[in-house]
DNA sequence: AAAAATATGTCAGTACTATTGACATATTTT
DNA sequence: AAAATATGTCAATAGTACTGACATATTTTT
């Protein structure tokens, strides 16, 4: 049990900085800020006994009405498996619904209900509101360097999803 | 079992957009941008057996070397039975080690050792590459832009932390 | 028409990260 | 000596993810 010690031996004892690593302060900074970005939400999910996976499978739903399960398994990058009880949940609290494609009758395409759309609404005003705080404060008001700079941080095939949603969306 | 229908009822149809949410793009950017940014080290961290809290442990500690371990619980925002685990299996596998405090002997001073300060260096460079070249695309080199905006987007108690840490690092 | 492929769903088992609550030990402060 | 503090551990629970296996309905291919 007694793991440790009272002498310094192998330690490192020299914080790292942006001499090992030119980007570690944005790496930091980024850390906090998402943080701080998912903390708003988390703390609505709780009222309905839902978490993040929740929240984002709503999102999505309600970014782009009518997906089917296929395509919010591929936005998310989590398995139907993973997904299942998640979406299960959503519909069962009356949050999403499922749709019987009409052309292709295994398909299920997926839609926010009043309910979802109101949630989801509720879950991303603070989000925004965080986001129109920031870029205002740092006098970026038209958002462009921060949103390409997002933008170029997307692997990309990622971009690809995204650019199917914008698409959609308008 | 039957959740699902055939005709649309209490659906919502139409996406949500900026006129619903006006930084609905860049919360969607964010969430893509974070999940590609811990995308990378998510494969390396696989290798050791390592997830995400061990990453996160191993970076706070190696950014500020000496830190207690009531410190680190605080700026990891989790409880000390959550980062105890995480914390032994570092211990034990020889990348942080703890040390006695001199002055007060019930706290524990951590250090990464050289192999922990390899492995957040080998964790951090994919990171620091993509935003600086996720910076350089946008021609925005000095990041002083994104920087404050991520700065603008954490809370005011975070940032306190925060400072603490430059302050130390410098 | 039969066979293969596809879309979805479910069950079981496992892993990682987090929580709360209770309790133990060593050390410092009062 | 008593109280407070820093750390550590055990047990139980929860949320989110994984893999593998199997089932059903539907569509496509042969």
């Amino acid at each position: 049990m007694k793991a440790d010690a009272e002498s310094p031996g192998d330690v490192v004892a020299s914080p790292i900085g942006t001499a090992d690593i030119p980007q570690i302060a944005n790496i930091e900074l980024l850390f906090f800020a998402y943080r701080a970005f998912t903390g708003d939400p988390d703390r609505i999910l709780t009222r309905f006994g839902f978490g993040r996976a929740h929240h984002r499978a709503l999102f999505f739903v309600s970014r782009r009405p009518g997906m089917t399960v296929a395509e919010l398994i591929t936005i998310l990058g989590i398995t139907k498996q993973s997904l299942s009880r998640v979406l299960r949940q959503l519909i069962q609290s009356g949050h999403i619904r499922q749709i019987t494609g009409r052309s292709d009758r295994r398909q299920r395409h997926l839609y926010p209900t009043k309910a979802g759309h109101e949630l989801i609404l509720e879950l991303s005003q603070p989000q925004s509101r965080r986001i129109a705080d920031a870029l205002h404060a740092c006098g970026l008001a038209d958002s462009e360097a921060v949103s390409c700079f997002m933008q170029a941080m997307i692997d990309a095939d990622d971009r690809k999803l995204l650019d199917a949603i914008a698409t959609a969306t308008g």
